[in-house]
DNA sequence: CGCTTTTGACCCGCGC
DNA sequence: GCGCGGGTCAAAAGCG
């Protein structure tokens, strides 16, 4: 959502740019112009105040659920809670998009502390895409797939590959209730810093591209210890390219435009929509 | 050639 | 104790 806006935004800046950058427009066009701008000005306060709720639902949300949670995921992120339940209950995926499940069993929760943290991240995929696999800037190498009893779809293992000494499990599995949703299940925490910004624009770059793994093991440069070789390049202007590369590739993408646009125009201007955000 | 993915086998915990 | 099911291992295949 975060990125959404703001590539939403960028995109805005752009056109205002491209636009006002026209050598003296034909009067019949100024009008146009001058209505686009004004157009723009009120889509661009519109995101504004639609970040504003955002980030104060998510500061609810984190209240809520306790800092242990991740909400991320550019894809669409819901949350997790504290362990309940049974485990193999729990572990259903078809629970899924109702978010607040957790995947560790009770025995377990009653040694936390000790216990890797465990969270969920939900993505929205093409159907079509059988790949199980979940860009959150890390390398994962799968080691291991299983047909689970309470759901038809496969569920992947991986662990990260980005440090050997990483202790970091994620379990990704197509929810039962809607296979668009893939279920990425987390457990432990990285012992290394994230993938280098390089890395995430190599992503990115790779999945313009068209390769169904954005984070590919094979994909990404890596030294002698497994890290990143290029961790250190953390420029400010690669991250303005990053950024541009994100926004660009995000606006290509005819769904993300699809639901901004539906999003505003259902709460902006009262056109009900089924849409799910 | 080295690394990743695939996949069947095995291990282990849990419920009955 | 037994069976079931999830999680992991490891050999083989695939790929760049």
């Amino acid at each position: 959502m975060e990125s959404h806006s703001l590539s939403l935004d960028l995109t805005i800046g752009f056109a205002k740019q491209s636009i006002l950058q026209e050598p003296s427009p034909p009067p019949c066009l100024r009008e146009e112009l001058k209505r686009v701008t004004e157009e723009n000005m009120k889509l661009t306060s519109m995101l504004a105040t639609m970040c504003e709720s955002y980030d104060a639902l998510r500061a609810q949300l984190i209240d809520m659920i306790g800092p242990n949670a991740a909400v991320a995921s550019s894809e669409g992120a819901r949350s997790s809670s504290p362990p309940s339940a049974k485990r193999k209950s729990a572990e259903s995926a078809g629970d899924a998009a109702n978010s607040v499940s957790s995947t560790n069993s009770c025995k377990k929760a009653k040694e936390e502390g000790s216990k890797p943290k465990i969270w969920k991240l939900y993505a929205r995929t093409d159907p079509s895409d059988s790949s199980l696999v979940v860009r959150d800037g890390y390398q994962w190498r799968k080691y291991g797939q299983k047909v689970t009893r309470d759901n038809p779809c496969p569920r992947a293992y991986f662990r990260c590959s980005f440090a050997p000494t990483c202790p970091v499990k994620k379990k990704v599995q197509r929810s039962a209730d809607d296979q668009c949703l893939l279920v990425a299940t987390y457990e432990g925490e990285h012992n290394h810093n994230q993938s280098s910004a390089a890395e995430v624009e190599n992503a990115v770059s790779r999945k313009t591209a068209g390769t169904a793994d954005g984070f590919g093991a094979a994909g990404a440069p890596k030294t002698k210890d497994g890290r990143g070789e290029r961790e250190e390049a953390r420029k400010p202007e690669l991250r303005e390219r990053l950024v541009k590369d994100m926004a660009s590739s995000l606006t290509k993408d005819p769904n993300f435009t699809a639901v901004i646009a539906a999003a505003i125009s259902g709460r902006f201007f009262g056109i009900s929509t089924a849409q799910e955000m």
